[in-house]
Order: structure tokens, then C-alpha cells, then sequence
DNA sequence: GCATAAATTGAGCACTGTTCAATAAAAGAA
DNA sequence: TTCTTTTATTGAACAGTGCTCAATTTATGC
């Protein structure tokens, strides 16, 4: 039913993204449903792209949410001091995929258009979680190898998401390995200390 | 229309898969559709459930047969005797993807349910892709790492597999990467340096 | 209080995967 | 050969999907 008067736009656009991403959670990217969304929220379907214009757009702020989540999630991590906090990284991207394993590879289902890239706001949230790696991989780095930091971070931060990724869709259990974490930080340390890195 | 004395069921299974992978490879994993596949093999949707059973096994036969295709591209890579092969076996992992992007990225977009695994039958034929990296790391490891191999290995194809991702979707040219590539040979040579490989 | 602007709806379109009774075709038995 | 049984194929139907847009309702500015 129509209730203009209930929410303002902003708190609109709020609602359907609190919704959108509690569904997405739930079911996952392949049987999610912007009209099951709309439901939920009281609305119809119209209301949410008329709002978020597309059900790309609609997707993608979903997926930015999940992105501060996971940044968020690291830095608490690291918050609390932990020894040694390169494992610490690579442990806390592991467990975030694996704590939310819906919305983790909803990042990766999902594909813009070509004609319609990610919008500039977003794309910059989406890259605050690459920063944190940048810093922290600066911080083990010696004085001569920081200008190495940020190519070497993105670098990393890709060796990870591939073990991650064979991790949660089975393919490491289907070729016998037990523990992709374990590789995954290793393959990141070899590299480090390559690069000259102490820790 | 009713074509039975046509196609004996192999014929018929081997006229689907083609044309099944033909669509995959135009439209990619989001807009394939078994209707489409059915209508240009000349049969109805309901003929492609009889011979596939499922969605979702018509999907993995298509996948499957990806993975063929990709081990045959490596190893052919590999029989022009590159003077690097662990770079030329990097290279043609990238190679592959990038020219079969809607057919590489298929394979990681569906995902098998959790109560009906992959048949082994398939799981074998995609299986022989690592076995290929599996070979290229133990020649090029000293005798005393050669039980690391296997891990070392598909930890290493999962390091290649995060870069090319990140390739392939836009993550390192939103981060400002230009060369992926590179990146993913360098680190998988620092990995291989670390177990004491000579080349 | 009224005209204008904006948000919301509901119905419709063209698709999708999936199922299944009815039908057509092939194989086997007499 | 003819008749019966088994198997393959169809077509229609179901419950969904994303997406669009005229019509309606609601809010705003004059």
C-alpha cells in the first residue's frame, strides 16, 4: 500500500538496502529477488526501481555494504593487537567469507555492465579494504621497499582471494587440501619476505 | 519436432553439450538459458531434463568440458618447450581465461548444491588441470621437496586463479594494476624460490 | 484551495526453470 | 506381419523472474 508519508527517500533507500542485504544473506545472489525484497519491505517492485533505478545499482549497494562489513571486520581484528598481524589479515578474510558466505561471494557473482561501471562513491568504499592491506603490508616492509607497498598489497590480497575462493566452493576438499588458510598464509609470507619484510 | 530415428541419446547428449557450450560462450553463465540451447538443437526444453536430468547437470557438463578444453591449451603451451614453463604455464592459465572469459568465469559462477556433489566422472576430468601444474612444480623442485608437490601446487593454482579473477572482473584496474600477469608470475616464483626451486 | 510536481501502484510483457500427462516412435513378441 | 510394451518427445501449464509504464495517489508550491 502506498505510504509516502511513512518513510522519506533516504530512509526509503535505507530500508530497502537493510532488507536487500538481510535477503541476500539468506538465499544468496543466484535466488535472490528484488520483488521478494519489495515484499518485505511493504513495497512493490516499481518503488525499488524507482529508487535505486536498476536492479544493477540495486545489487551493487548491497555489495558495498558488504564491503564495509568486511573492512570493519578486519580492523576490529587488528584492534586487538593480535601478534602477528599478517596472519591476523589473512585469518580475517578468510573467516568473514566464511561467516558470511553468502553475501562474501555475492561480491563476486555479481558483474557490472560494461557501458555502466560501479558508481565513484562506491568504488571508493570498496577500496577502503584494500588500504588497510596497503598499510599493514607498508608496516612490515623495510624503509627502501615502501614504494613496493601498495602493488604488492593488491598482489597479496588476489593470492588470498584465490585460496579463499577454492576454499568455499569446494575445489581445495576436492583435491585433498585440508587447510587453505594455512596455505594461504604461507603463500603471503614467502612473498613478504621476498620483498624483504620482517616479522 | 519429434526427431527420435535422428539422434541415438549419445548423438543427441553430444549435439546439446555442443551447442550448450556454443550459447555459454556467447551469452555467459547469467544469460544462458537451457530454452535457447534446446530451440537450436531443434528439440524442446523437456528433451534436454530427459538426457541431463537437471539444470544443473547440463551446466556441469558444459563446465566440465571448459576444463578439457583449458588442460589441452596448457599443455600445448607446454609442448612448444618454453625456455620458462612455470611462466608459460601462468601465462596460458591467464590466456585461456581471457579468451574464453564467458566460459572460464562459468565454471567459478555455479555453484553444485550442497546434496548433489559432482559426479566423479567429471570431478576426474576437471582434476587433470592440477595435475598439469602438479608435474611442471615437481620438475623444477630439488628431491627433498618433491612430497611438497601436490600442496605446493594447487596452492599455486589458486594464487594464479586470485589474479586472474581480479583480472578478469575489474578489481585491479579499479585499483590501478596493469599488469596481473606480472604479478601473479612473480609471487608464484617466490613461492617456488621459498621450496627451494631452481629454473 | 487549487494547480503542479513527485512517488507509488498494479497490471502487463517476455522471459525463465521445472514438471508431467499425452502422444509419437521404436523394440520385442507372437 | 501384426500387436503389445517400452521408451522418447512433446506441448502445455505453473510459479516465478526482471523490467516498463500509464494511471492513480500523495505531497508541495502558489
Amino acid at each position: 500500500m502506498g505510504r509516502r508519508s511513512d518513510h522519506s527517500r533516504k530512509e526509503l533507500e535505507a530500508l530497502i538496502l537493510v532488507e536487500g542485504h538481510r535477503h541476500m544473506a539468506e538465499v544468496g545472489f543466484a535466488r535472490f529477488s528484488a520483488r521478494e525484497v519489495a515484499k518485505r519491505v511493504g513495497y512493490v517492485v516499481g518503488t525499488l526501481y524507482n529508487v535505486f533505478g536498476s536492479y544493477d545499482r540495486l545489487i551493487a549497494a548491497i555489495n558495498t555494504q558488504t564491503f564495509d562489513l568486511w573492512t570493519e571486520w578486519l580492523e576490529e581484528r587488528l584492534a586487538s593487537d593480535p601478534p602477528d598481524r599478517i596472519a591476523a589479515l589473512v585469518a580475517g578474510y578468510f573467516s568473514f567469507a566464511q561467516a558470511h558466505a553468502n553475501l562474501w561471494m555475492a561480491i563476486y557473482d555479481h558483474r557490472m555492465v560494461e557501458d555502466m561501471p560501479i558508481p565513484d562513491e562506491m568504488a571508493e568504499r570498496r577500496g577502503m579494504l584494500t588500504e588497510v592491506v596497503v598499510r599493514e603490508v607498508a608496516a612490515v616492509l623495510p624503509q627502501e621497499a615502501q614504494p613496493l607497498a601498495p602493488r604488492l598489497a593488491r598482489s597479496l590480497v588476489a593470492t588470498v582471494h584465490g585460496h579463499c575462493t577454492f576454499a568455499l566452493n569446494g575445489s581445495f576438499a576436492l583435491l585433498g587440501e585440508t587447510d587453505p588458510l594455512a596455505m594461504a598464509t604461507a603463500r603471503v609470507k614467502e612473498s613478504l619476505a621476498a620483498a624483504g619484510a620482517r616479522f
